[in-house]
DNA sequence: TTAGACTCTGTAGTCGCTACAGAGTCAAGA
DNA sequence: TCTTGACTCTGTAGCGACTACAGAGTCTAA
């Protein structure tokens, strides 16, 4: 008596429940073709396995490090064709990772821009702000 | 003789080229009201002038700093309304200036992450890839 | 007169969700 | 057995900030 049950199957709320995912969010996720279609009650209701729940988790979590969903998409792609090497995952990785600092870049000069402006200013209550001068040159 | 005749007015493209900002764009801020409904020509041609141009580069400004068009039709309501005080104008800076500052902090996580993970990566052409190993996990 | 460049309007698409309406299903308690 | 309440199903619309397109009208220079 080795063999495990298969154990029982989790419906849309236990999914999001144990992924931390939003339950609208993974109808989403299916509908766009990056969790498959789980097979269905006979009523319909969706039934889900641990699989679903560690690909749901695999696209959170890329999601959280900020990759689109088209690029999990092709991540997934690789997973799924058994064919992915590290040199791709990597370059993809990298890709991903300079456009995470590009926007950090971004993010600092306009940082640096409105620090300065806003120390220019009184707090006065005059009606005379170097904000608005700033935005309007 | 030192009255100035008005200048000719601007056609879209015209106001177009000179913020650079997309022509289309242009009547989304009209739609949405934060640049106002110009004048027509009799065959219904918009007429802007220099002012259109002034408040659409003091649009087009805060966008590239960042601040969320709601934020910025706040700073437009309190330049036309006159009543603007540099205490206020400041205090919304400062609010928007928090948030870049916690998309940086986020973005910079992400980054660290980012760059752990690929540092660990081998660039081999073999099928085993930590990426994937830390986006399962 | 005609060709081509412009402008007009409304509408749909983008990304990544999120929310809602209206219907059906299921399980527990009275 | 009936009812109640919690769940699930589907389709659709909304968010923010644009961007693109179709089909019609207008203007200007050759």
């Amino acid at each position: 008596m080795v063999a495990k049950r298969t154990p029982a199957p989790l419906k849309r709320a236990e999914l999001a429940n144990r992924s931390g995912c939003n339950i609208e969010t993974i109808r989403y996720y299916e509908k766009i073709g990056v969790l498959p279609d789980p097979p269905r009650s006979a009523s319909g209701y969706r039934l889900y396995d641990e699989k679903h729940l560690a690909r749901l988790r695999f696209i959170l979590r890329a999601r959280e490090l900020g990759f689109p969903i088209e690029e999990i998409r092709g991540l997934l792609n690789l997973v799924d064709g058994g064919t992915q090497t590290c040199a791709e995952v990597k370059a993809r990785t990298e890709k991903h990772l300079e456009d995470v600092r590009a926007r950090i870049a971004d993010l600092k000069r306009i940082e640096r821009v409105l620090a300065q402006t806003a120390k220019q200013c009184s707090g006065d209550e005059v009606p005379d702000c170097p904000v608005l001068k700033a935005l309007a040159s």
